[in-house]
DNA sequence: TTTAGGAAAGAGACCGGTCTCTTGTAGCAG
DNA sequence: CTGCTACAAGAGACCGGTCTCTTTCCTAAA
C-alpha cells in the first residue's frame, strides 16, 4: 500500500509540472487529456501526478470550459417513490452519457423551486430538469431557457413554455380508471389529489395550475359526467399535500353521511393514507369501499386485497426526459419535443360493486 | 412584468461595474456583500445588477473562497425508503445551516462509491457523508479525511476510520427481534440480509465487511445460540441485493422441506419481496410463517396482518450525521464522535406461534 | 495650520484549470 | 546545404469571482 503524504492544500497542475520538470501547459495537456504530448513526457507527468496524488479541480475546469458535466434536477418530493424512481431513470441516462446529477427538492413550493433553480444556475449546471410546481409563476423557468441553458420538464407540461417535455396521458388515465369504477356500478366517486387548496373547495379547472393535476381532474370529471353523474365537480377533493392533510381529508370524506362508495387517489402516498383511514374505521375493501390509485407503488401488490392501480412508466419518464436534455446538451439542434407516455391499468382486487 | 433581455453570455461583475461606472472591486463588494461601500454607490450598483439580470457565478466564487457550500452525500440506494428518509434528514439539517446537498448513488458497489467520492472531491464539496459499502477497501475514504476535508459516516461504522459516525444499535435490535420470535416458540428462524455473497453461503463474521450487517448477524446468531438453537449460522442467508435475487432466495427458503417457521428481514425492501413470495404460495402470516423486518416502512402498517418491525430513527440518523459534519465545517474542533441511536420494536400482527 | 486617521473607491494579483499563440527543433524534399 | 513543414513544448492570457494593497479625500485633533 502506497503511503499518500498528508497535504492540507490539494496539488495543482503547477505542482505536478514542477515535479515533472515541464511547463504548466504541458502538464495540463497530459492531465486534461487534450493536445499533443510525447510519450516520454506523458509518462513522467503521469508518474509525478500519481506521486503527488493529484486530483483535478473540477471547479476550475468547468469555469474555463463553461461546462460542468452536471444536470440539475428539481423535483417536488424526493421521498415520494414516484420521484425517486424517476430520478433513477434520470441518473441512469445521465451516467450513460457521463453526466452527473445534482438533486434539489422543491417540496412543491414555488419559492423553494425558484431558490433551487437559482442555486443550480449559480453552480453553472449544463442543463435542468424540473417538475414545475405551478404554471402561473414561471419567470424563473423562462429565464433559464432564455439564458441559453437547456431546460426540460418532467411529468408536468407548461403550455406557455415550449421546451422538451415528457408527461403521461393523465387525462386518458383518469378516464379509464374512473370508467372502471363506473362500470362496477359506482356513481358516488371521490377524487383526492395533492394540490395546494388554501381551504378552498374545488370549483373548476381555472383554479388548478399544475398540468397533470388539471388533466386528471378533467378526465375524472368528464368520465363521471358521461355516466350521468350530477355535478361531479363536488367530488373532487384538493389539498392532500402531506400525510396529516391527507388523513384529515380522508377522515372527513369517510365520516360524511353521503360518503363515496369509491375513491380515486392521485398518487400512492395519498392512497396509503386513505387506506390507513379506511382500515382504522374497520371498513373493508372492496366490500365497503373501492379504491384505485395512480402509480404502481411496490406495496400496492401486497395489501389484502391488492390495490388496482394506474401503472405509469415512471422510470421511462425520467430516462427519456434526461435523454432529450442530453441530446440538446450535446449540441443537437431540434425543435422542442413533447413526449406523452402511455399508462395502463393493472386490475387487482380493490374494486367491487358499490355498497350503500 | 419586467422584460429580461436575451443574453447568451451571463453577466459578470465587470459588466455590472461598467454599467454602474464603478471599479470591478467596488461592484464586487456590493454584489458579494463584503467590505465597505457608500449607500449611494451601493444603490446604483444594485440597480445596474438588477437591470442586467446579474447572477453570481458560484463556481468562480467557490474557487477563490475555497468553500462551495455543498455537502456531498454518497448513499447505497436512493430508492430504498430507508435512504431517502435519511437523505431528507440530511437535507433539512443542511438547509438550516444554508448548505446544499449533492447526492450520488453507489448502488452498494465499491467501485461506484470510489468514483462518486472522486467526483465529489473534484467538485470541491466542503464535506462528505458516506454510507461505506465495505470496510476492507477504504483508501478513498482515508484520503478524504487525510486531505483535511471532513467526512462523516452514516449507518455504518468503520473501526479503522476514526471520524464522526452515526449508527443504530444494530446488534441489540437484532437480539430483541430474534427474542420476540424465540419467545413465540420459534427455533427455526431465517435471517435474510442484503450483502454481496458471490454464491457463497454464510460461514462466519469474517466474511462480512459492512458493520451494520455484521452487528445484526452477530446479534441474531447469539440470540439464537442463547436459546439453544443448534448452529444458527446456517440460518443466515446472504445475497438479497436486489428484487430478483431476493425473490430467488425467498422462493428457495420457502420451498425447502425444513423451511423456517419465521423470517427476520434486514430491510423493508427485502421484507416486501419475501412477503410477495409468501403470498404467492398461499401461505398465511402469522399462521404458516412469522415475519419481522428492520425499518418501519410506511406500507408495513397496512398489510393484513400488519408487520412487526424494528423501528429505526432514520430521519434522526441523517439529521444528526449532517449536524456533526456541519459543526466541523463551521470550524469547531472536536474529537470524532460515534453516535449510536436506539431502535425500538413495534409489535403488530406478523408474529405467532410456529406451525410445523 | 499641520497632520494623523479613517472611510471609500480603485488597481491588480490570485484561485486552478484551459487554450491560443509563439518558439524551438527535427525530418525531409529539393 | 537550405527551406519548408510538422510536431512538441513553453509563455501567458483568460474565466469570474475574492481580496490585499494602494490611493484619494475628508474630518478632526494638536
Amino acid at each position: 500500500m502506497t503511503k499518500v503524504p498528508y497535504s492540507a492544500r490539494p496539488k495543482t497542475v503547477a505542482d505536478v509540472a514542477r515535479a515533472a520538470n515541464v511547463s504548466k501547459a504541458t502538464a495540463a495537456r497530459v492531465l486534461g487529456g487534450y493536445g499533443v504530448v510525447s510519450d516520454t513526457i506523458r509518462a513522467s507527468v503521469t508518474a509525478a501526478a500519481k506521486a503527488l496524488d493529484y486530483r483535478p479541480n473540477e471547479l476550475a475546469r468547468s469555469m474555463t470550459t463553461g461546462r460542468s458535466g452536471i444536470i440539475g434536477v428539481v423535483v417536488g418530493d424526493i421521498e415520494n417513490p414516484f420521484f425517486s424512481l424517476a430520478v433513477r431513470g434520470i441518473s441512469d441516462a445521465a451516467k450513460a452519457s457521463s453526466f452527473n446529477v445534482i438533486l434539489a427538492n422543491s417540496g412543491e413550493k414555488i419559492e423553494a423551486e425558484k431558490a433551487a433553480v437559482r442555486l443550480l444556475i449559480g453552480k453553472r449546471v449544463d442543463g435542468l430538469i424540473v417538475t414545475p410546481s405551478e404554471s402561473r409563476d414561471i419567470g424563473h423557468l423562462r429565464d433559464i431557457h432564455r439564458s441559453g441553458r437547456p431546460l426540460a420538464l418532467l411529468d408536468r407540461a407548461l403550455p406557455d413554455l415550449d421546451v422538451d417535455t415528457v408527461t403521461v396521458d393523465d387525462r386518458e388515465a383518469a378516464i379509464r380508471a374512473t370508467r372502471v369504477l363506473i362500470d362496477a356500478g359506482h356513481r358516488n366517486i371521490a377524487y383526492v389529489t395533492a394540490v395546494e387548496a388554501n381551504g378552498h373547495e374545488y370549483v373548476d379547472l381555472g383554479q388548478i395550475y399544475t398540468s397533470s393535476v388539471r388533466e386528471r381532474i378533467d378526465g375524472f370529471v368528464s368520465a363521471c359526467r358521461d355516466a350521468g353523474v350530477d355535478r361531479p365537480e363536488r367530488h373532487v377533493r384538493l389539498g392532500a399535500t402531506g400525510p396529516r392533510e391527507t388523513r384529515r381529508l380522508a377522515d372527513e370524506l369517510l365520516s360524511h353521511p353521503g360518503r363515496p362508495t369509491a375513491i380515486l387517489a392521485s398518487d400512492s402516498v395519498i392512497a396509503l393514507e386513505i387506506l390507513r383511514a379506511i382500515r382504522q374505521r374497520g371498513m373493508g375493501i372492496p366490500n365497503d369501499i373501492s379504491l384505485i390509485t395512480f402509480h404502481d407503488a411496490d406495496w400496492t401488490g401486497v395489501t389484502t386485497p391488492p390495490i388496482t392501480v394506474i401503472d405509469q412508466p415512471v422510470y421511462a419518464l425520467g430516462h427519456s426526459v434526461a435523454e432529450l436534455l442530453i441530446r440538446r446538451l450535446n449540441g443537437q439542434i431540434q425543435p422542442p419535443e413533447r413526449l406523452v407516455l402511455r399508462t395502463a391499468i393493472i386490475t387487482r382486487g380493490s374494486v367491487g360493486p358499490p355498497h350503500p
